[in-house]
DNA sequence: GTAGATGGTTACTTTTTGGTAAGTAGGGCA
DNA sequence: TGCCCTACTTACCAAAAAGTAACCATCTAC
């Protein structure tokens, strides 16, 4: 097979936190393990769709994981892996850096509104 | 005009430093004003349009300035804002982590290079 | 007068990503 | 019997992001 190859360490993490959802997804699972109602209600933006592709494609890369209850109706509980957690600081920072922007963009007279700020 | 509504403030981030390039340009310009040239030499892959199309994007959110020097032929330099500079921590850890990402995968016999490290 | 250097734009196409809506499973419960 | 719950999948379609290739402007130097 082909070797893939990286120009810059950035690249494979935005691969790998990249996209839409997975950013917001880790930023939620930083806190508390969630089942998948939970994580969809907590991001009401999401699809199902979306939100399990995204899901996969993380526990593929090893940053979160899946445990399954054998239970009806279904229970399944996803939270970060060790190797996630390693994202953790860099997450919060990203959550950070954000809400700092929003409020600088509001001051400047931009009509944005954030609803919630990375409490932890 | 409708507001715009953030859920959470990597929401934000990602909208600035998201996609395939902004964040590979930025950790080029995280040490050193760059002209155009110089950083399409960096970042072989990219196209000329990509190129100066994020730039824009960047300069917009106020993340990058652009100084013309009205010469023939014509001088470009970009360079992080102060702004941008706030973005420099981050930019950092994404750039180690993604390269111990790649070291990991690789010792997990991936085939996988990355050609250059992140050096300061 | 023609080619080269630099930075940039445009029209067009392809690829990737995301969204919608409907369907599956299987036990609980009225 | 039939509907609910939860997690998840699938087929299909729309939109956004990115890639390609050709083109412009301007002065310099041959």
């Amino acid at each position: 097979m082909p070797t893939k190859t990286y120009h810059i360490g950035v690249e494979a993490t935005m691969e790998i936190i990249g996209g839409k959802w997975k950013s917001i997804i880790l930023c939620h699972l930083r806190h508390q393990t969630m089942r998948t109602g939970e994580l969809s209600r907590a991001i009401p933006q999401i699809s199902q769709k979306m939100l399990t592709q995204q899901l996969r494609e993380l526990e593929t890369a090893n940053i979160v994981s899946r445990h399954v209850f054998h239970q009806v109706p279904p229970k399944v509980e996803y939270a970060l892996t060790d190797y996630g957690e390693s994202l953790s600081g860099i997450l919060h920072e990203l959550c950070v850096w954000g809400e700092d922007n929003i409020d600088r963009r509001q001051a400047d007279g931009e009509k944005i509104t954030l609803l919630s700020r990375d409490d932890i």
